[in-house]
DNA sequence: CGAAAGTATCTCGACATCAAGATATCCGCT
DNA sequence: AGCGGATATCTTGATGTCGAGATACTTTCG
């Protein structure tokens, strides 16, 4: 089956048939995937009356294991947003009710942020529901290729997460 | 060598054992790695004077191949975005010489955006500039892998791109 | 021909994000 | 103890995008 790379890339060797464009037979399928992603993930948050950025923040806390609760710095580096915006994320979260701002007792500067009940109900939902969904989208995938696949793309994301950039 | 995907699936599976999440394996990784790649793009783009946006718009119009021009409508379903953000876009570059608007002769309604010379200059360097940086990262996998790789997201992109959505 | 529906592009207001700077607090060093 | 740099969070102003609607022109069909 055809994809829209593979149209992207026979167009680039009609214009310029002196560049290699092998590259962009992986990468290329890269980004287009991860937008196809994102807009389903859209879609399979809706449901649960979340947006990404919310289940983003949300499961940061959630993964962090009782009593669930980390602070704004630390929910900048898992989220990879500024400060500016993880303020106004945390407003709008706390003005939904999922989680509340409490005093850290052990730094004046600081603040903790911390699920509620209910944000933690709508991240567990919400994380059962994504998988629902990809499961769907990786059926086109054997468990042999999938194991293949994140295998190499472990190889590709590594170098990213480990050397500090 | 571990990446950041592994933490995020240990932790999962500490705080939610009842869930199987292996589709993360693939697809977060997926997502991760387009994050990762939008910024070394956009540090590649930016050795050329050039913006990701500045980048889609032009290489389209560059594939479209002499007289390198297509219509705003074009442009729209190329590059995914709303009708508003591209009428910007093209200010925004005829601003810079880079492309210009021509009355469409067949549709007084139509406009056409034509790439400059200096635009087809521009791009033509980003794109080799991005091909190098492209090269460079897959440099962690044999050709064979790549094939393999390519493949594999062919598989879940194609119907995405195939099916309309 | 002429009205209605469709199409192509642009305009405008709302919003999330970012970058830089402000404020408050902590910590190492003299 | 107290000064100065580091740290944590919030504030502010600019920017790019989206979505809905406006405008102008074209096509269809009675």
């Amino acid at each position: 089956m055809e994809d829209e790379v593979d149209r992207l890339v026979a167009a680039w060797r009609r214009e310029r048939p002196d560049l290699d464009v092998e590259p962009l037979e992986v990468l290329s399928r890269v980004s287009r995937l991860a937008r196809h992603l994102d807009r389903a993930r859209r879609t399979a948050f809706a449901e649960h009356g979340l947006e990404p950025w919310e289940f983003d923040v949300l499961t940061a806390l959630r993964r962090a294991g009782s009593p669930y609760q980390l602070s704004p710095g630390q929910l900048l580096t898992q989220t990879l947003v500024t400060s500016g915006t993880m303020t106004n994320r945390i407003d709008r979260l706390t003005g939904k009710g999922l989680v509340k701002r409490l005093p850290d007792p052990d730094d004046r500067r600081g603040v903790l942020v911390r699920l509620t009940d209910d944000g933690r109900d709508r991240a567990d939902q919400a994380l059962a529901g994504l998988l629902a969904h990809e499961r769907e989208l990786l059926a086109q995938l054997t468990a042999a290729q999938q194991g293949e696949l994140a295998g190499l793309l472990r190889l590709l994301v590594a170098p990213f997460d480990n050397i500090p950039g």
